[in-house]
DNA sequence: CCTTGACCTTCCCATGATGGGAAGCCCCAT
DNA sequence: ATGGGGCTTCCCATCATGGGAAGGTCAAGG
């Protein structure tokens, strides 16, 4: 019946096929079924969890996460206060990176203003940045580095 | 006289060595000059350069963008519409990065207040999470990957 | 029956900016 | 001259993702 190749199921949830392999590879998932030729093949219930992760992913989760959340899932019986600190770690780490950005975008937004743009060679931005004391402070507030690479959007 | 090796530097400069150098490898930075034993060494416009590349990572540019940057600081006749273009494709950057974090926050923020987080297995978070039906009009919206994938802060 | 094209498989590589760590050389102070 | 700390290069990992090659599979149509 519903026994569907991995590019069928990619079209129907929005995780490409490519993904869905590696969350295999990984252990996010279960290994699928197989063909006698060796084709994954997938049915209605791993729709649903494909969903379920591709929604997770939208939402910003990271893969480790997302584990954590598949196991509470499926176990019937969690409670659903480990399902909501989750949740919450996530959404902390989303405003830490929100404010972080918000800042870099202020400061840049003010130097920009104060640019004028034309083809004169004065330019409040490159003097800011050719400046030698940006007070340590906010350097220090950025020590964990982690939140400077995410911040940059590292990939 | 002020010839520096890059651990001195880079506590000067608040670049890492690693970084300094890796700069340098793929030409964001020119070839330091060497003592015979072949040590880097660093003067004071080298620390001028780096600290501008500190800060300009501190805004957020990719090392991209600090290569354009860096280039119209050093010529003197530059106009600073392409200066102040540069930093505005910043700023919208930034803008849609938090943005985006922004609608994933609220989201997230509005499940957890929905979930009461105690020992009952009933959790509003998972259930929306497995639900079917997430309008495909977000998704849509993000078709551009690029964008899904910074969002996550891969990196 | 055979070809064609669309699909599947695995495997390797790249991304971006960063750190970790190994193996080996260098320099200075004791 | 020895020890410890700093320097060099080179390789590997991150995180989630895509690209692409080489080769097997399948279904439709000649």
């Amino acid at each position: 019946m519903s026994a569907i190749t991995i590019g069928e199921a990619a079209r129907r949830t929005g995780v490409s096929a490519k993904m869905i392999r590696w969350y295999e590879a990984t252990g996010l998932l279960p290994p699928a079924t197989r063909s006698e030729a060796g084709y994954r093949h997938y049915d209605d219930s791993d729709l649903h969890t494909l969903r379920f992760v591709r929604r997770a992913r939208d939402l910003g989760f990271s893969v480790e996460a997302i584990a954590d959340l598949l196991a509470l899932w499926r176990d019937r019986a969690r409670p659903s206060a480990g399902v909501k600190a989750i949740a919450e770690e996530q959404i902390a780490d989303l405003r830490r990176r929100i404010a972080e950005l918000e800042g870099m975008a202020r400061t840049l937004e003010r130097l920009a203003e104060s640019c004028c743009g034309d083809e004169r060679p004065e330019c409040p931005i490159l003097d800011d940045l050719a400046t030698e004391d940006h007070s340590p402070v906010p350097r220090r507030a950025m020590r964990g580095l982690s939140e400077r690479r995410r911040a940059r959007g590292m990939v």
